[in-house]
DNA sequence: GACTGTGAAAATCTGATCTT
DNA sequence: AAGATCAGATTTTCACAGTC
């Protein structure tokens, strides 16, 4: 139903609606949705994402936030914050979307997505959030807590496959369907991906401990981007990588290359969203003809379900 | 049709083991 | 000794199927 589409956009995930250590997280986030004009930036929020993470972190540091707010929580405030900013920048709904098929495996799950129905996904954005700080449940991490580089490379190449095997998927239904082909990478991959559907962006906020930490996130991001229309970074760190920033927590945003900054990166989505806006409006012929094609993925599972 | 149990998948974090 | 890599843990969410 249409109503339970809209319902599933607004939905906010457990942990950050009831979580203690959260608050500074939901109300963070209330402000912006409230905020006239609306904020459509990064620039525009940075100050308030700084704030609200110095108290979540504060609570996590005295052993306040439970293993759901860590894994859920924060990962979920990152993910609508991002979707607040692109919604009001760009005009377009934004929805979570499941079981997209690709060319090798069936079903994917996208965070961030647009148009929320129909068989061709525009654009797809994933958001992560990495770093912690050391708190009571982690005894042997160091004290100025994991670096955000520690985990960025494996999914970072989760992330990168999920688009390869979607634009793959949707590549394979356009040239079964005779339009203009999108076909398979030959030579170039990085020239194949550019030009295939769904455009296709990563968005990280890193929390980096040290300069050397904070080059392996920009190393990692950078060469991402071959496999991405483009990746965002926002890197923040505890004030001058002191530790007397580190409690209570005092961070501050660490400036990134150009190419991979989230302010660029956010605009360049938000004219690819207002792009797919008219796509949608313009194209449904493309969308009838590729509506009824099945990816060997999705007829593979379709033959093994009718035999179980 | 609405409710409920179940299993898969995703999010992030943690600790151990290799490398340099 | 520090950094990089690997393997696994914990929690939450959602689709799906079965039941009232």
């Amino acid at each position: 139903m249409l109503g339970r589409q809209a319902a599933l956009a607004k939905k906010i995930g457990q942990s950050l609606r009831d979580g203690v250590a959260s608050e500074s997280l939901r109300e963070h986030l209330e402000a912006v949705r409230a905020a006239q004009p609306k904020p459509s930036s990064w620039a525009a929020v940075e100050d308030g994402f700084l704030r609200a993470m110095e108290v979540f972190d504060s609570h996590v540091i005295a052993g306040e936030a439970g293993e759901g707010e860590r894994q859920n929580g924060k990962g979920d405030y990152f993910n609508d914050l991002i979707a607040a900013l692109l919604e009001h920048s760009s005009g377009a709904d934004l929805t979570k979307r499941t079981g997209v098929p690709g060319l090798i495996f069936d079903r994917h799950s996208l965070d961030v997505t647009y148009p929320p129905q129909g068989s061709i996904v525009e654009v797809l954005i994933e958001a992560k959030m990495l770093g912690t700080p050391k708190h009571p449940g982690s005894v042997k991490a160091k004290a100025f807590g994991r670096p955000g580089a520690a985990d960025l490379l494996k999914r970072f190449k989760e992330a990168g496959f999920k688009t390869i095997d979607l634009k793959g998927g949707y590549g394979y239904k356009q040239s079964q369907a005779n339009l203009a082909v999108q076909a398979g990478p030959s030579g170039d991959l990085t020239s194949w991906l550019r030009q295939a559907k769904p455009k296709s962006f990563i968005l990280a906020a890193v929390r980096v401990v040290s300069e050397s930490d904070f080059a392996a996130v920009v190393r990692v991001a950078d060469s991402m981007q071959q496999a991405m229309d483009a990746v965002g970074l926002a890197c923040y760190r505890p004030k001058g990588f002191d530790v007397d920033s580190l409690n209570p927590p005092a961070y501050e945003m660490v400036r990134v290359p150009r190419s991979v900054d989230i302010n660029h990166v956010l605009h360049r989505i938000s004219q690819d969203l207002r792009d797919a806006v008219r796509n949608v409006a313009e194209r449904s012929a493309d969308e009838d003809r590729v509506a009824g094609i099945e990816t060997p993925a999705e007829a593979a599972r379709k033959l093994t379900q009718g035999e179980d």
